[in-house]
DNA sequence: CTGATTTAATTCACATGTTAAGTAATTCAA
DNA sequence: TTGAATTACTTAACATGTGAATTAAATCAG
């Protein structure tokens, strides 16, 4: 069990350990930024006046609903996001305000080149098979298993 | 930008909804045990009577310090694990109790059912490929970028 | 149309992630 | 040998993950 090779635990381990890697490309320019990870995921998903309920919005940036909550209500005390008057009044649909587009769009300017300089180090093709095999692998566990 | 492959931050979702994807097949088990999988990955890294120090065991486990500290202390209240005494005294070197032990002996054979499921699902030799190319890809962010 | 059911969010309670600051023990250089 | 770094861990403060309970609105069956 020592040296026969430990596909089991280690794929959690390796898919936290990846993500950690990879996250920390960005961490320090979202920081600087004056907000987190996953605040930005949020925004992103807004970018370009896209207008979200929050179950949309909470599938979308892979972040559960109560954490959801919190950080609109976050991002909407900070002038970022707005919300957005709803057909059906359970929804609490949002959008970008101004300050939040401008935001973005100077934030993202420095993603692209982080994200560049991910694909340039370990391969364009690489990049998008490894997608491709992530996605695979939860379309398998979520229908079978 | 709407049809182009976005491997940009495709990536970063999807390694969160693939680690989503797998530790669900283990959640309900180990919730069932009393634990969360964080702690689960502690009593792993320990069983076997195995010793180690908090950042060993942080490193190994892929938990922050902060966290660890907190898990020890629950574990610990729970009688699971157990403060060894170590010659460098700013340590804090712990094991598995008995009962430490003997939770982790029932709860794994179930995490080898399901381990065994996932690998049945996706296949053996994808499984050890994806595992391979994750830590390619955390070597290549760790030296370069 | 009305009551039961479902759906969308929120709130609560606790566990963990994350950074910064703090404490105690060890090491190391002068 | 002693005082300045370093190291190992802890604590604090806040953000997020997670499951369960709650609230309000919409839907649906009778």
């Amino acid at each position: 069990m020592a040296d026969a090779p430990r596909y089991d635990d280690s794929l959690t381990i390796a898919l936290l350990r990846a993500r950690e890697a990879v996250t920390a490309q960005f961490r320090d320019h979202v920081a600087a930024g004056g907000m987190t990870l996953t605040q930005w995921r949020v925004i992103r998903a807004l970018a370009g006046g896209t207008e979200l309920d929050t179950t949309t919005l909470a599938h979308r940036c892979v972040i559960l609903a109560p954490s959801l909550t919190r950080i609109i209500k976050t991002l909407e005390g900070r002038g970022l996001i707005e919300k957005v008057p709803a057909r059906d009044r359970r929804q609490r649909v949002v959008r970008l305000t101004a300050d939040g587009e401008a935001m973005f769009t100077e934030m993202w300017a420095v993603s692209k080149t982080r994200y560049a300089a991910i694909e340039a180090a370990f391969g364009r093709a690489e990049m998008l098979d490894l997608v491709e095999t992530l996605n695979r692998l939860r379309a398998v566990l979520e229908e079978d298993v």
